[in-house]
DNA sequence: CTTTATACGGAACAACGTTCCGCTTATCAA
DNA sequence: TTGATAAGCGGAACGTTGTTCCGTATAAAG
């Protein structure tokens, strides 16, 4: 919401003369090609496929994005700001329990389907240093808030913070390693319940 | 101390000719020159190098090791056989529950130094499946070792099992991420400290 | 020593990330 | 509308990698 992904760059332009029409096009084509590749064929796609689902030269994708690891960092903000946007819609349609659990699956959804990408963060890139920071930045609030509404409401026990619940469910979710989807949102599922539940 | 992982394959040879002297020789060169240069420059090191440094052409490797990600599992298995046989060095060298303190740092460091291992591990690679299980099947029964003899000695709590805290460890180290082998280091103390303590 | 299966080295191939540059085209002042 | 101009483009080309191939060398057996 705060953020609009579309530009490349971490500026807003300042002076300057706003990039050319076309450009944007492709800037935007690119991490939506980037998307459908990496989710499709992995993280290690080779570039010149991106280019061509862009219907771009692997030059405009260089231009964008100087190294490699910058687009699947782009790409990666980009699933990023899906996930904690969805926050919000979910606040909307749901009462503040629900919302929650609904936000959590989401958010396994999330780190199964990016398990390819975490290892790339371990490799150590300079591009996938911030990536962790921006993570927490984004998705703690979005579910803090999720949270607040839900104890706010009475709905859900507050001894629990939304970095302690992210923390612990990225923990279920990735080491088991199965990719077993069912068996990381079986456990989820038990600790939200876990949240309603009152002792006494 | 069980296997010998001088040769390659699975399997004991068996009615068939024994391998040529050369080849014996040259195998065992390629596995220490790639510990080397893996540990040097990371498993994403060029299979060039690891010929050079085992002054040994690459066809020479890919006889050995079909696929480079065989070489990787190779050297992998091998630096978890180390860490299994500190085991016994340490058992004999030390009274039973220094030696579990002191082999438990040994497993910190395996941990930390193979981390670009572990992040290889989930790519998805055929030659990495089995790598878990040896990996349960070396390492528990050697800290199991250590803990009994503590435990009969009545040095330490016996309520924890090999595999937990394995687990446990494992669990310390790799979170953090932020290379902080003192942090690590510091955790696992506790741990240990842990064990020696007696509730009442 | 002769023979033969085995193993060797490194040139050669394919696929990748990245760079480069001649050409295209959006933008703007006139 | 029309040039002038700089921003942007495509894709050939380069260097590096994993992997294959094959002519040559040599350990093993007779």
């Amino acid at each position: 919401m705060d953020r609009k992904s579309d530009e490349t760059g971490p500026s807003d332009d300042g002076p300057k003369r706003p990039k050319r029409a076309d450009a944007q096009k492709n800037s935007a084509a690119i991490l939506r090609a980037a998307k459908e590749v990496f989710g499709e064929a992995g993280v290690d796609a080779p570039t010149r496929e991106v280019a061509r689902r862009a219907s771009v030269g692997v030059g405009t994708i260089y231009r964008n994005f100087p190294k490699r690891a910058d687009l699947i960092a782009a790409v990666f903000r980009q699933e990023v700001d899906a996930c904690a946007d969805a926050a919000e819609t979910l606040a909307q349609s749901h009462t503040p329990d629900v919302a929650v659990e609904r936000w959590m699956q989401r958010y396994v959804d999330f780190l199964v389907a990016k398990r390819g990408l975490a290892s790339a963060l371990h490799s150590g890139d300079d591009a996938f240093k911030p990536l962790p920071a921006y993570f927490d930045a984004r998705l703690e609030p979005a579910l803090q808030g999720l949270l607040d509404a839900a104890t706010r409401d009475g709905a859900l026990r507050d001894e629990i913070t939304a970095y302690d619940l992210l923390r612990a469910v990225a923990g279920l979710c990735t080491p088991s390693g199965h990719g077993n989807v069912a068996h990381a949102r079986r456990l989820v599922a038990l600790l939200v319940d876990g949240l309603r539940y009152r002792p006494g």
